[in-house]
DNA sequence: GAAAATTTAAAACAAACGTTTAAAATACCA
DNA sequence: TGGTATTTTAAACGTTTGTTTTAAATTTTC
């Protein structure tokens, strides 16, 4: 066996395991799957190049892991925040805004939670919808399939007179607009001379929300234009 | 030297010259700069490993020229919408579907003119805005720097009340979503069980330019209700 | 048609990659 | 403390990458 399963008692010195997932983090953020290298990786997290190989087994599979770690709490937020406005709303539809927000606040939160630079977590959800690696795409399907059937029965409950079509259709651009923005976001002050304040995640996630709430709204009433 | 320029008459067959940017625009789209193989572009183009260099000078050369011959034409485009648009409104200020419509639409076009596959040109022009590459963030400076400023003067002219700091956070917001559209592009079809057809590139600019000019105008009203 | 320039072809180069192996070092439990 | 399991280290392996070199083939020009 090249490499041993984690024993039952976690209290062996998991600290460079961390600094692994750490420095994959940040790697994979700025470079990419094929840019990552498990020589800086091991370098970065002042360790050995096999170390990589001990602890995951491979350098997908301590992607995948790093990955995991991060998706999954910000996928159990959105899924609080439905259920939230759900309770309030009894059995009446949620406002368009309310669903959206739903998706979209919780990576702003875990963006603002994340203590080093705020830059990686955007462009880690970003790279997860952008990277062409087959093990990134059924990624998406299994943590965003769950996901999307209870938004997408959500949006058909507030707006019931829409066709399925459009309903796919906007919800589909709505997710690639967050994930546009994630990906551009550090691309704002250059783009705006200055003028804009890229550190402000939550002004971004303010004005995303309004952005993809009005455009999904004008999608969905733009194809009713028979009532 | 190793390769040479082009003679001032170029008569010479450029037959392999072609294939390669051909073979190029298929790989890069789909694989990204870093998956793309200077081998398997010779072997696709039923050439020689060395005739990259040969002709370009180096792989990022010829990824550059390939990519510089395909967004020249559609940000030229862009330009001649939007001075039409100007034509037809004389002193007047412009809707934001009009400038909105000019800054979306060319890619629609050039998409339905490209012979091969419909996907390419919305991955390639995908990839040109989530690539890390320095080269790419260059070519973007330079590319759309000269377009940024006149969609952002007739935005301004047509929201003259707008602050210039929203002003610029939602035209991100705008070419944000556009790019996240176009990159998620391909994922439509499985995304939405097969309900929506992803080989309808017009149909998607028409959804999209209604999503983003609504998107667009409220943000920027939303932030004047001063009024 | 001969000479010169251009284009293709084959092979080799140095560097970098993920991965594996085997030994040294450390931590844990008796 | 001693023995065993776990973790770290160093070195090497086999591929693959972009690039260069050298020669052959082709095209252009006079």
């Amino acid at each position: 066996m090249p490499f041993a399963k984690r024993p039952n008692p976690p209290k062996r010195s998991d600290l460079t395991r961390k600094r692994l997932l750490r420095t994959t983090e940040f790697l994979f953020a700025n470079r990419g799957f094929g840019g990552l290298t498990l020589r800086e990786v091991a370098h970065r997290s002042q360790t050995n190049l096999a170390s990589a190989h001990y602890h995951f087994g491979s350098k997908e599979a301590m992607v995948l892991e790093m990955l995991e770690a991060r998706v999954k709490p910000i996928n159990e937020l959105r899924l609080a925040y439905l259920r939230g406005a759900r309770q309030r709303a009894g059995d009446g539809p949620l406002t368009t805004r309310e669903i959206i927000r739903a998706l979209i606040l919780p990576v702003g939160e875990q963006i603002a939670k994340s203590s080093h630079d705020c830059k990686i977590l955007a462009q880690l959800v970003a790279r997860t919808f952008t990277e062409p690696a087959n093990f990134i795409q059924t990624m998406h399907r299994k943590f965003f399939g769950e996901l999307c059937e209870t938004f997408i029965d959500e949006l058909r409950r507030a707006h019931p007179r829409a066709s399925e079509e459009n309903l796919y259709w906007n919800f589909h651009l709505s997710i690639s607009s967050m994930l546009g923005a994630l990906a551009q976001h550090r691309r704002l002050k250059d783009f705006s001379h200055g003028i804009c304040n890229e550190t402000d995640f939550q002004a971004m996630v303010e004005k995303l929300i309004t952005f993809v709430t009005n455009g999904f709204e004008a999608g969905i009433l733009h194809s009713q234009d028979d009532e």
